[in-house]
DNA sequence: CGCCTTTGGTGACATTGTCACCGAAGCGAA
DNA sequence: TTCGCTTCGGTGACAATGTCACCAAAGGCG
């Protein structure tokens, strides 16, 4: 029988009683786009693995300034609800469902007790961990070295995806990569004057993929 | 009978034959100040929980800059080399050890054998865990918007402890703080001016520590 | 249509990063 | 000791980015 379960490459290989306590022990859910999954004051009771959808983590700053640190997608955990579950400190990130979401919710127990049964389990939780440290890592390197033309660059090909349009104002662009409104407006006017894209109010449209790219993998 | 198992909080209270499996399996070793505990091409073998003297970890970048990301000090655990372990991916981060580090060396296969039996166990990892992703956080929120006088007050404070003096290059302070000597430069010749330091070569020394703190904390 | 909110544009200025280059401080060998 | 080398720190010019105040255009809504 196939199950929500196959869509996770890590959790393939688990042994039956595993997979059905999985199965039986967790719900699927949706929530509508815009919910936000955990953050200051709303600590979430399960770890997601998200089946559809995509959940974006930022973190805010007291002055009022945002930066995205990660996007957790489809086939993805969200190991900061369990990170949350402990509560080590008061965090300040919050993760919110930038679509609509799919996902299967394991409560706390269950995921403790998978964790103590299964060692495939274990291994796709730490391997999970693991990948948004490195994740922070590569977010701190960017931000601590990278110029902003670059940076931008980059985003705007992650964000068009398969298309050539990002659906974005400049403040939420600024917000992705941690700067002000006016950077991420001028940057993007230089980008206009060399016609690499077309701007209108709330989108841009990317003219010539291949020069931004060109600029976006420049030193990487 | 009192081990090194009683230095770590998060360890008290474990069964006795969860410690016994601690302490007959775990070695504890001391290694040289300086010593590279992980980084690229270079792969830990055991999961370290510091006894005393501490870990440096710190990203290096292409470029050749660095920015240091967090330390591990005595009774805490370095998880980074559980992660490095399962090697998500290449990171380009790497420990060091800052002073001579005396650390409970524990082999994968223990490791992995306490977490499954121990729910005590799987709480202090998980929270040692969740205490890295929430430096990070606070790493990248630095970065990111806080002004490099603050942050340069504020990690003098930290270096210099309980004394009055740091020992460090401005190239060294740099890094900490992931900008340019010539920053740190400008920084502490302004804190020279307002005479909140002594400046020789190698040293800080803080004169006017009140001075400092009360910049360290604006809008803390 | 007219009002209002959101979005984006602009110039001035402060802060931070980069580059090229220099001089001083220490260190070790002759 | 003195010489020569390396490391450390200082400096000025300039580029890139962040901040602030303010304005104008676009779109939504009654």
């Amino acid at each position: 029988m196939t199950t929500w379960i196959d869509r996770f490459e890590g959790l393939t290989n688990l042994p039956n009683d595993v997979r059905d306590i999985l199965v039986g022990q967790s719900q699927v859910l949706k929530v509508p786009a815009g919910t936000v999954i955990f953050g200051p004051g709303k600590t979430p009771e399960n770890l997601l693995l998200l089946l559809a959808g995509s959940v974006r983590v930022q973190q805010l700053s007291e002055s009022g300034r945002e930066i995205v640190l990660y996007r957790v997608n489809a086939g993805e955990s969200c190991v900061m609800t369990t990170a949350c579950l402990l509560a080590y400190e008061e965090y300040s990130a919050e993760g919110i469902a930038e679509t609509e979401v799919e996902a299967a919710a394991i409560p706390r127990g269950v995921f403790d007790e998978l964790v103590s049964k299964s060692e495939a389990f274990r291994r796709f939780v730490f391997s999970a961990y693991s990948k948004r440290i490195t994740d922070l890592f590569f977010v701190i390197e960017e931000i601590a070295f990278q110029r902003m033309d670059i940076r931008l660059a980059q985003r705007l090909l992650t964000l068009s995806r398969e298309t050539d349009v990002v659906k974005a104002t400049h403040q939420q662009l600024a917000a992705e990569l941690g700067t002000a409104r006016e950077v991420v407006s001028r940057q993007l006017q230089e980008f206009q004057r060399r016609n690499w894209v077309a701007l209108t109010r709330g989108t841009i449209t990317l003219l010539d993929k291949p020069a931004i790219k060109k600029l976006a993998e420049t030193d990487a």
